[in-house]
DNA sequence: TTTATTGCGTTCCATTTGGAACTTGCTTTT
DNA sequence: AAAAGCAAGTTCCAAATGGAACGCAATAAA
């Protein structure tokens, strides 16, 4: 069945994309579980701000695909364990509240990142230099033309059935 | 916080990846979800059986990372449905079971899929076809290469830390 | 043939998840 | 300045999820 996902997929860069993400990040996330004790989500705060102190739930809400409430939890619970620095309001939500990890929260980064780092750069490892330049290159392009077809589906590449309106392309 | 993760991110290919993938699936599967009243695990068995005919639900579960009781619920949901074959042996394992389309299937797979194709097609749009060209070769290398990365982390990329046994790599 | 062994599929159950409604506070309008 | 609108964060709860233990069939070993 890989084989036939692989090359006689109508979608192949897709499948790609998403069965590396999933061989990627499986046995990270195993790993930070069994070792941390850490969900996901939990992980993912703390790796974001480690790239943009002051963030909200909000943008790793968006850049991470986890939805405001599940981040909302994991939030919590980073501050109980404190690895994020206790935030200055009253839980009760209210506007835009910047996260900041605590010396503790940074430890732990600079201890798991370089395995994040590793793993990418064994999955790596079969391409050149130059190879992965020009794969940099390439996804990048693709990320940043991703405002033209992010969000929802535009009704011309829905089934035929499902629009009703055919004869007035009003 | 998207610029610093596309930026400054010491994993800057996994990270495309995985933000790929999420702009990709999300209105996708939701798509199918409130059209047709099927869950992502469901759709994806029928889009695997659709490309591997008598794939069993291992197989998906392989080349999907979904776990294989979540694939079984699915499996029973969509013969209920309809839209799988029923199986022949009576429901309570044993041994591998070659699962089979049925014609409603089959005419749900022919419905959707050019959605999903329209949406790989638009999410390339920023790239020339030499350059789709050259996306996949490195794509596909990289996955070749899986054998060797994926699976358990090997103990060399893990904290030193976490590693006893320092003096007698035996 | 009988006995272990392996591994696929199912079931059980505690945990996690995420949609929806809500609260609160900023921003815009009048 | 008061009212309306909007958006971030929280809480609630039903549903989905996935680890673990189990049952069963095919294969391997004795």
């Amino acid at each position: 069945m890989l084989n036939a996902k692989l090359w006689e997929n109508p979608c192949p860069f897709t499948f790609r994309i998403n069965y590396l993400a999933l061989l990627y990040n499986t046995p990270l996330y195993s790993w930070i579980q069994d070792t941390y004790g850490l969900k996901r989500p939990e992980y993912v705060v703390l790796y974001s701000l480690a790239l943009a102190e002051g963030g909200s739930a909000r943008d790793v809400s968006r850049t991470s695909g986890f939805p405001k409430n599940t981040l909302s939890r994991a939030i919590k619970r980073l501050e109980l364990m404190g690895l994020l620095e206790e935030r200055a309001k009253a839980p009760g939500g209210g506007r835009m509240q910047a996260l900041h990890l605590s010396e503790k929260g940074w430890t732990l980064i600079h201890e798991t990142r370089p395995t994040f780092e590793a793993q990418e750069e064994r999955m790596l490892k079969a391409l050149s230099d130059g190879e992965r330049q020009m794969l940099f290159e390439l996804m990048s392009k693709v990320v940043l033309g991703a405002e033209d077809w992010a969000g929802e589906l535009p009704s011309d590449i829905l089934p035929d059935a499902l629009n009703e309106k055919k004869g007035k392309p009003q």
